[in-house]
DNA sequence: CCGTGGCTGATTGTCAGACAATCTGACACA
DNA sequence: TGTGTCAGATTGTCTGACAATCAGCCACGG
């Protein structure tokens, strides 16, 4: 017993990674951004050592990216790496519908309230980062449907990358309602048996995010080229 | 060009941690083993800050876990995690099964080199962890199929962690020659088209592992309960 | 006898400061 | 145009330090 006292993660490092993390999805710095360890020490106000170990931790989640002896900066996703993620994210979340038989009830309930969560944001008109967030669930409950906690962490890395890119391009603002309605149809043709429909819908799904995903980039092409070093503004 | 050209990746942590990590894969450190930094640092002859990146990569890599202010250990897994990570091998590598026909003919090749390297290797009695390292490749171009780089490394994650229990049971040793011949029937029925069967036999080859990894764990319960310290010999 | 509380040593988390190695960009030069 | 050199900036690694936290032990009191 007891288990549910636990106090927030007081570890400093903890809290600085979170801040960086908050930063790049809120997309307060743009991908290639370079992250100087000096002056985010004094900037946030902790050790050298420290922010190290946080840009480690962003690092290993794909969020920046190191290139030895230059050091870390933000992400930039190509086009090459959203067909990465997004292939990933196909075979994750088709095995976990293929699942959906053979998975528990809780299991099946998250997905369930993923859903009600997502079309609540989108009804109640929140923000377009709240409302990334509430989609992405869902596709995370269906990988959950697998049942293996460790592919749910690469599943949230994965979508973490995604959050990412979608933080410069949130003229994604489709029809929300249209979205809605998209994932419910989805989820029912799971309940009624129809697995192999059910896959069919949700690769479609993913395809037409691939798709508006690599068109935007290629609209904004903030590519390998990090951004040249200008003393003043463009 | 010149893209060959580089030379091995000369940063200490690098070499620090390729070292721990051989020793782990090697059983040299049980499961449970605390790895203390000040004694690891002047045993290698790094500083401190060193180590600690280090052990942060294998924590990452699931070798080891951290535990606040306790410090990082070996790690033990549990029938649980045994369970989490096959499932999520299943979903992988079934997943790559069913993309065989939409694969490229590079990543055929792949499985088909893998599980001739694996023939080779049974044929020459090579060492268990060269049998298996050969053993665990054919599962890894298994999720090559796919196209993912990023599954790839989870997969290598997954395998990795297979390999750190298997080092404290290499009595696994059952007939290798049999082995070969199972995986060499799942890639004909891969290669003849016949998709549903060939994942059924991988989904059979995978509880099996399963199994016999559990009972070998429940043989030798080196679980979360960490060896007592004593400062003698039992 | 058993639970409580406090003490001590060991270990981690974080900090400060230092220095060599490496890379970038600019500049001089052929 | 292409090459060599140099200064500045930044990382990779080291040393040393200190407070916070934890495990084990022991005394105390019910």
């Amino acid at each position: 017993m007891y288990e549910s006292l636990h106090v927030e993660h007081s570890s400093t490092v903890e809290r600085v990674t979170e801040e960086l993390r908050r930063a790049l999805f809120e997309g307060e710095l743009a991908p290639g951004t370079p992250l100087r360890e000096v002056a985010l020490a004094e900037q946030i106000g902790v050790a050298r050592s420290t922010i190290r170990e946080a840009l480690s931790l962003l690092v290993a989640e794909g969020l920046a990216t190191r290139v030895p002896n230059r050091g870390v900066a933000v992400s930039a996703l190509l086009a090459e790496d959203v067909r990465d993620v997004l292939r990933a994210r196909a075979a994750l979340e088709s095995a976990g519908a293929r699942q959906w038989a053979t998975a528990t009830v809780e299991q099946q309930d998250a997905v369930r309230e993923a859903l009600d969560a997502f079309a609540r944001t989108a009804r109640s008109g929140a923000s377009p980062a709240a409302l990334t967030a509430a989609h992405l669930d869902i596709h995370r409950a269906l990988v959950g449907l697998i049942g293996s906690e460790r592919l749910l962490s690469t599943a949230d890395a994965l979508n973490a990358e995604i959050r990412l890119a979608l933080a410069r391009v949130d003229r994604v603002r489709r029809n929300a309602r249209e979205q809605v309605s998209a994932h419910r149809e989805l989820v029912s043709l799971l309940e009624s048996g129809r697995t192999a429909e059910a896959v069919r819908a949700l690769e479609h799904h993913l395809a037409g995010a691939e798709k508006s995903l690599v068109d935007a980039i290629h609209r904004r092409p903030h590519g390998p080229a990090a951004p040249r070093h200008r003393p003043d503004a463009d």
